[in-house]
This record gives C-alpha cells, sequence and structure tokens, in this order.
DNA sequence: CGGGTTTTTGAGACGGTTCAAGCGGTGTGG
DNA sequence: CCACACCGCTTGAACCGTCTCAAAAACCCG
C-alpha cells in the first residue's frame, strides 16, 4: 500500500494536533522509506548518532536502556503513527536503545525533510513539537507509578494505557487488543520481576477484570481496572473533540 | 537587577544550544513579569489552564502529582535558567503542578510573546523544543532509576545530577551546593521513605562521599558518588564544547 | 523559652525478589 | 512423525530491601 507511512502519520497527528489541508498535503509529500525490521532487534541503539527518525507502521516497538548489572528498564511502548525517536532532530546522539519487539513496518525520514517541513508549515512543527512533550508527560506518569504506586497498580495502568494508545488508532476496540510482550518484557517496563507481574496478571484474570490468551488481552471490567491503575487517559492529551470510540482504522 | 530574567534564560539556552547574536539580542527583549513566590506555594497547579510561562531566576522549585491515596511524587527539581513548565505552550492543561521549594524569584512571560518570538527566530524555537526534550531526556534517566536501581543508588544518582545542573550555571563549584530540600522531599522525589533516605544519606556520609550541614551539601569523593548512582551526565546534553569547571556566575 | 518541623533510631511487617524446579507449547532436525 | 531443545509460563519457599509505626532527639523560628 502506497503512503501508508504518511496516513499512519497524519491519523496520529490529528489525534492531538489542529492541521489544515495544506499541513496535511505537505505531510503526505514527506519521502519516507520503508523498511521491515525482526522481532528483538534494535532499530537505532544507544550512543549512535543519527540523521533520520523512524515511524511505526505496524507492528509492536519499544525503548529501553540496561543499568550497570545489566538489567534492563523498557522506557516506553509504541503504537503506529508513533515517531519513537523524534527527539533525534534536536539530540542526534541516542541515550537509549529503540527496539523492535516484534517484526515491525518502520518507516524513515530524514531530519533534512524533517526540518524543511517544519520551517515551511509551522503547524507541522507545532504538532510534532507537541507529540515530544507527549512523550514526556507519559514519561511523568511512569515516575509517578513507577516511585509511587503498588506492583499490582501499575500493572493496571500500563494495560489501561496500551488500550488507550491501541484504540486511538482503531486496534483496540471494546479494549480488546494484540498485546505481544512476554511477561518477562512487561515486567521490565514496570519495574518488577517476571514472577510478580505472573501472579499480578493471575490475580487480575481471577478477578475477572481480563482475559488473556496467547498475545490476545481483553480487558473485561474497565471501571476497576482503571481504578486500581489510577487511569486517567489525560495526560495523552488527546484532543477534546475527537471521539475514540467511534474511530475506526482508516479503510484501505 | 534589570534583565536578570532574560539573562537567566540565555545563560541556560546557551549551554545546550548555539545561538547567535540576533538571537540573544531578541531573547533580551522579551517581555518578563517578575515575582517573589513563597516556599511550598505552588506557582502553577494541575488541572490549571495556562497562558504563560514561567522562568526560575533564583531559589529552588520542583513539580510534582499525588496519588489517589495522597501520597506525593516529586517528578523533577529546577535551577535558575530553567523554564519548568514550557511545555505548557502546546498542552495549556497543566497534568501536574509547579511549586517553591524555598522562597523563588519567577519570571513570568506569556505564551503570545514566546510564540511570535519563536516565529521571527526559528534558531530560538529550535533552542526551547531542545529544552524541553532534554526535559524529556531527564524523565527518562528517572524511570531507569525508580524502575531498577536500589535506593542507595538512585539516591547518589540524584545528588550527582544536581551538582552537575547546579555546576552548569555557577552555583556548584567543587561539587558543593545549596540544597534545601528536606528529607522527606528528596524521599518523594527518590519514591522512598524518609527513613531510608535518612539511613542512606548517613551511610554516605560515613563512607566519606559527602558532607552535609543544614542545607550546605559538599560531595566529597564525585568519582565514587557517581559510580554508586551509574551517573554520566551525558542525558543532561551539555553541548560538547561548553567547559563547565571555568564557568562562573554571570557578574552582576 | 516554647511549639513545630526535621532528623534520627529501633523493631516488626510486608511487597517483591531470588532461587529453583516443573510444566506446556512450538519449532526443528533426524 | 517423533524426540528433543527451547522458551515462556507457573509455582513454592526463603530471603531481603524498604516500609510502617512509634517515639525520642535536635534544630529552628518567632
Amino acid at each position: 500500500m502506497a503512503n501508508e507511512a504518511q496516513k499512519a502519520l497524519i491519523r496520529r497527528l490529528d489525534l492531538v494536533a489542529k492541521l489544515d489541508n495544506d499541513d496535511r498535503e505537505a505531510l503526505s509529500r514527506l519521502p519516507i522509506a520503508i523498511r521491515e525490521v525482526g522481532a528483538g532487534t534494535d532499530i537505532v541503539s544507544e550512543g549512535q548518532r543519527v540523521t533520520q527518525c523512524c515511524i511505526l507502521i505496524d507492528g509492536f516497538t519499544h525503548r529501553y536502556r540496561h543499568t550497570f548489572e545489566g538489567k534492563r528498564q523498557i522506557i516506553a511502548f509504541h503504537v503506529p503513527g508513533d515517531i519513537p525517536d523524534l527527539h533525534s532532530l534536536h539530540i542526534n546522539v541516542m541515550d537509549h536503545s529503540f527496539a523492535a519487539t516484534t517484526r515491525s513496518k518502520i518507516g524513515f525520514v530524514s531530519h533534512e525533510a524533517i526540518w524543511s517541513l517544519c520551517l515551511a508549515r509551522p503547524n507541522v512543527a507545532a504538532a510534532l513539537w507537541l507529540e515530544t512533550l507527549i512523550d514526556g508527560a507519559i514519561f511523568r506518569e511512569w515516575i509517578v507509578g513507577l516511585g509511587r504506586l503498588s506492583g499490582k497498580s501499575r500493572t493496571a495502568h500500563l494495560l489501561c494505557e496500551l488500550a488507550m494508545r491501541l484504540r486511538s488508532v482503531g486496534l483496540a476496540p471494546d479494549h480488546v487488543y494484540c498485546l505481544p510482550l512476554t511477561q518477562h518484557e512487561l515486567a521490565d517496563a514496570l519495574g518488577l520481576t517476571v514472577v510478580t507481574v505472573n501472579r499480578v496478571l493471575q490475580e487480575f484474570k481471577l478477578e475477572g477484570l481480563l482475559d488473556r490468551d496467547r498475545s490476545r488481552m481483553a480487558i473485561k471490567n474497565w471501571p476497576a481496572l482503571a481504578r486500581i491503575g489510577e487511569f486517567d487517559s489525560d495526560y495523552l492529551h488527546f484532543r477534546a473533540d475527537v471521539d475514540m470510540k467511534a474511530s475506526p482504522p482508516t479503510a484501505h
């Protein structure tokens, strides 16, 4: 499908910023090279100097860092339409790694192309800046969770966040979505161990809050899970006028 | 002293971005209203809609949020020259609060003024965007610490970070600085309790790593403390060519 | 000097870790 | 097509870092 990267990007930006047709037109002319990457591969590594940004088109990706003792902390997960390394536009040397959790389709745009687009269309520049700010808002939310919530709450919060973000791009109708993460990966994001994550998930399942089979995740009792996770989607900063429920994937 | 807000801001931006004289000139003409706020006061509160940004000129401030059970998590600390709520330029409703830790001098600039400066001088826009990205890089660092490091390491890391950031604005020569935080406030930033922070600090003191009296903090063994905290200042993204050691406070 | 906050200390409890082992599905090669 | 190896999930039990509760000591400010 032609232009899928541009479409994913425009769809995402439309969720949070006000673009006009000229902006969308300019975005759809961005030169983007598409490549598939295998599960578990680093797309960009810590310490690397980069001259392009990645747009996630399809699949599941995450960002992470290791401690001296080799423990891994996952810093973020990404859904299609996200530009996980947009910060590299100003900070050229990566201070963490960006990897494909599952086999993923990635679009690559040169910094140059983004720069000239930003200069030509301040509106787009504003949308991209906003995008990096929302990234930061999500970090703040994780900090509060890691610092002050229990393992159970953190887990609930993450499951709600992913549901909400996937739903915003049409990938989680009714809070049912594909979550291709091992419990180990969840643990590394939550600051927990596999053992604890396993027990928490079982507890949730037992209480009828969710249902899981392979990579299928279904949240059966959203209000309860959201309460446990102290989840309120405000920090994702979707535009007030977007109707999440109605948004289906763009037909193709 | 006239223009102190502009000077603090320019000094800070010069640390991370390349500005030319026209940029500095434009920045120094920003209309900034100065106000002093008492210790413990909220400068901007969660949920509030804002139309201006704050520049910390003098004092110590932090950002925080509360959990449902009333636990506080401090999300960030700020040093003079910082614009703690620069994100409000695009995200008008605060998703956390910004408060004065001690009596502080704050400059207020309207969003409008910043917007027109950004449009007129893309260089300044880039510097401000970068500023918000560094904010995000610090969040990532905190996430790794909270998720995967021990209380001891986190404490060491925070003390190193503050030393480095204060030093960059001339407020911590030789790793000696004024740290007007109670152990309770440190605990709320580190995701620990006062009791634990107290014990960790005593341990550090006993091992000769630091010296503390009132609000005076002196790091006596930087390499050792940095090692414990896994601290490497790269994530603060100072320009490669700034010589931290030489930088004295701008004469006034 | 007196009242409030901050720091310090002790002891017991708990959330989450660590270690260790068994289970189940899945893909691969003989 | 079965055997084997591998990876992810599950379970149990001991252990430990950090919390909680509680109270005393030190400090600060008016």
